[in-house]
DNA sequence: CAGACATATTGATGTCTGTCAATATCTAGG
DNA sequence: CCTAGATATTGACAGACATCAATATGTCTG
């Protein structure tokens, strides 16, 4: 699976890929193959400091609490978000790597 | 959408996604967040030819005619996928372009 | 045009998923 | 500890989706 290091912006698919590695794919491309979702990452990785509270990411995007959280959740076990708990408040951060996995897949 | 210009590599994310441009990207991604449409996708891709005929994906990905047929036709219409019709036989190749816009949206 | 073969469509079915209301859990301050 | 506020979990439900068997459509060849 890594024969692959022209470096940047070369194509990761020039192996037929196994039904695990596709499964394992799969299951990351899945967390963000979702509007909402995606509107939560674009928002976290544009804000300035890199991280957002929860609090100020449901009204955003105009779903119940419950349902942002689930998202939140979602896209945290796919690697994709990291949750840091300070004090009251849950901030979330983008995982840089974990974006790039996609990028150097497709690029 | 399109202030970010640094070549290659470089995080699209950097501004909050509309619920519009979420929409349509999640769309795009939902086409290759499935495993059998990954190594549909990974198969054609990395054929020498750069083209498949349908009736060797069958075999590959171990299932029916029909479901293959569907998977393929989701590709297609997603535009990660060309279809060619020659003889009795379709063949499909990929766009790369349409997987260049998932891999800059999170390279 | 008739038969053979490749591909697409239809219909049915079980599973997964996004959403919310209600409720529970956690954390800080008094 | 008790209250208030933030976040997570549960349960329910509607819609989407992957899959297959059966069938239809398309295309070449004789």
């Amino acid at each position: 699976m890594a024969d692959q290091l022209t470096a940047c912006c070369s194509n990761g698919l020039t192996t037929p890929l196994s039904r695990e590695d596709a499964d394992a794919l799969a299951q990351l491309l899945k967390a963000v193959s979702d509007p909402v979702r995606l509107q939560l990452v674009s928002i976290i990785a544009s804000s300035p400091n890199g991280e957002v509270c929860a609090c100020d990411l449901t009204a955003p995007v105009g779903l119940s609490q419950p349902t942002v959280s689930h998202h939140l959740k979602v896209l945290t076990q796919a690697g994709i978000l990291e949750r840091e708990q300070r004090g009251t408040w849950a901030w979330f951060s983008v995982n840089g790597d974990r974006l790039s996995t996609i990028a150097q897949l497709f690029g």
